[in-house]
DNA sequence: GTTTCATGTAACTTAGTTAGTTACGATTCG
DNA sequence: CGAATCGTAACTAACTAAGTTACATGAAAC
């Protein structure tokens, strides 16, 4: 799992999830889909449990299991339970006092919170659904098994 | 000068270039409006001397101008020459091959292309002389000297 | 109830990124 | 020439995030 990728690993673990609803997925199955350790896949997805997107078990015959239908499971909702910051950059301010960055800050901020707005909205109309409509599409035209090493 | 500060950093240098437009600054004048060193300066606006958008001379008397004027320096410009990724999240493929991937992949760059058309476009309507006017507003407000330590 | 399989989580290690620093060559003006 | 200034390479330091190890907790099977 590279830097950066947490959101489209998620996704992806959600995916093979969502394609074997019925059975509970282990991390350690998880991990193998995206190349990583269990670990950092309890702690990737952490989030989305509290957030009800997944459910977690443990013990024997435990593992991952989606929380609620591919359909009512947004990006939207998974980049939050992420904890993704969606606008990269910082306007924290360092020189107190300072008029010029006063302004800086103020019509930077102003742009973050109605582009923060804009991308939610877009996220929130791509649902996991979508995601796996697109999986069976490619799955249907090619016709081969669903992951290769 | 913190981390992922570097649009606000450079805004605010640049703000005070516009202020000053007759007068050539000095990487180490404009690395104290930021807190930072003069090689840091050199090294984060270099990006926008190759742009256009401000032009640096050297020896006695050298320093640096804008390259035109304010009303002309959009922050959309001024974001790509600092080499500014606009979304953070990364989608390249970690297991080639895999269609659950490839359908993660494509929906998470219709979804980039979109999103970063959409904030270009905002951070195209703004301008370094939408801010001067903030700051300008500002300064009239108080009155004071326009940088505190 | 013991064994086995699984998550939860803390603590540490490793790798990668970026700011900060030092040093010095190149350029320009007085 | 000498002082001022940028350009840039090379190195260091700080920070972040992934990877790893270890172990406690909980649940099912037997």
């Amino acid at each position: 799992m590279k830097r950066n990728s947490r959101l489209s690993s998620t996704l992806h673990i959600l995916v093979h999830m969502a394609e074997k609803p019925e059975r509970a997925l282990t991390s350690e199955q998880l991990a193998t889909f995206i190349h990583t350790n269990p670990v950092v896949v309890r702690r990737t997805i952490a989030g989305l449990r509290d957030a009800g997107i997944v459910t977690s078990s443990r013990g024997h015959g435990g593992g991952w299991l989606l929380g609620r239908a591919p359909e009512k499971i947004s990006l939207a909702e998974i980049s939050v339970a992420l904890g993704e910051t969606l606008l990269p950059f910082s306007t924290e301010p360092e020189s107190p006092g300072c008029l010029v960055e006063q302004a800086v800050i103020a019509v930077l901020d102003d742009f973050r919170v109605a582009a923060e707005r804009l991308l939610a909205e877009k996220l929130d109309r791509i649902t996991l659904a979508d995601l796996t409509a697109d999986f069976r599409r490619r799955f249907d035209l090619i016709g081969v098994s669903s992951h290769a090493v």
